[in-house]
DNA sequence: ACTGATTGACTGACGCGTCGGTTTACGGTC
DNA sequence: GACCGTAAACCGACGCGTCAGTCAATCAGT
């Protein structure tokens, strides 16, 4: 059951990300984490500070490797459309690949305490910086009126944000990939004047 | 200091809204907020039934009157874009009135234990529902395309969701309602085919 | 036998909820 | 209009469970 092989220190993550998306933040005490991944307290503060630097290191993860998935699709594509609907996808395609890791992201990592909170708000800001230059490429080239984009970059984050949260929850769509075609059109059509 | 005049019940509630939405649920304990109302343990406990209790009751009175106000305010306007329009109009006035309860709303009772989290789902689903059902109509009067409207009414209230939310740790806008007009026809247009 | 990895019993702090008690408000009685 | 009984409102010290983090002991590899 302990499956040799896998170091502990990658054990302990993986537990955790199961435990922490089940039971949130606040839910998971380090011994549930602990008892999940077959080892022991002292192991753990062995290999992490404490139980917050692992979420926080879980969190950053994710962020970092989803944000250079969705960079590499973008500047792959060519055109507005393909590069919204590339992004999508790529964001789609993260997150419907594990569960687990979507729901600490969207979900357990939201209201805790400040220092947490500020960690969210720097990662959300990195995806809104990075759409907003868009937006406001488009708006020079008059490709779309002249709008607040950092007010649209938010609302666009947010839509699909609630989106992959709703199919957490429900299930709905079976396949997150589903939602692509719709969410893009949504956007683009949304910031056409 | 005491604030007499107003009732002891009325008290614990504000200072428990200042409170949580300052340090979160699980950051404040039930003698910061006595301690903010200038009250007791006792009294605490002779009101609600516990911590739990009286933060789900903060928020159920929230979603309780926001979904009135938006009822009545699309109900009074006519056209599917002065309906639109009314809608976020007012959600936003809601929202902008008291960034504390906003925050308790959008931000600290997210990803709390499963109770929460099922209060927090029934709630966006109500809303989820009633934007629904105006979606489902337009497309039975074909006045957008067939789409997804379970997942298109998800999409539109994260995007204000997020707004909400944006403005509530950055401040900008300066004033909530100023994004009204740009959500407004980013939803319409979004929306067309 | 030395070093790094791992164990798990233990500690100390913290916070929810209880409970015995005190004060306040009020209706009835003479 | 003083007196009393009583019930509701209110107080806050403390009990008790929980849990993050520690550390002395042990193990495994070299």
């Amino acid at each position: 059951m302990n499956s040799p092989g896998i170091p502990l220190r990658e054990r302990i993550i993986q537990a955790a990300i199961e435990v922490f998306a089940e039971r949130g933040y606040n839910g998971t005490t380090v011994d549930d984490i602990v008892a999940a991944a077959g080892s022991s307290k002292g192991a753990f503060y062995f290999y992490f500070p404490n139980k917050e630097g692992l979420f926080l290191a879980i969190v950053e993860d994710f962020a970092t490797s989803l944000a250079s998935a969705i960079a590499g699709a973008v500047s792959q594509a060519s055109g507005a459309m393909a590069k919204v609907e590339a992004a999508i996808e790529a964001g789609a395609r993260a997150f419907g690949r594990d569960r687990a890791l979507s729901k600490i992201m969207l979900v357990e990592a939201v209201g805790l305490n400040p220092a947490f909170e500020n960690k969210r708000r720097e990662i959300y800001a990195r995806f809104a910086a990075l759409i907003q230059s868009y937006l406001d490429r488009a708006v020079a080239e008059k490709d779309i009126p002249a709008i607040d984009t950092e007010v649209m970059a938010y609302a666009w984050l947010g839509a699909i944000n609630e989106v992959v949260v709703h199919w957490l929850e429900s299930g709905r769509p079976k396949e997150l990939e589903k939602v692509v075609p719709d969410l893009a059109r949504f956007i683009i059509n949304g910031l056409r004047g």
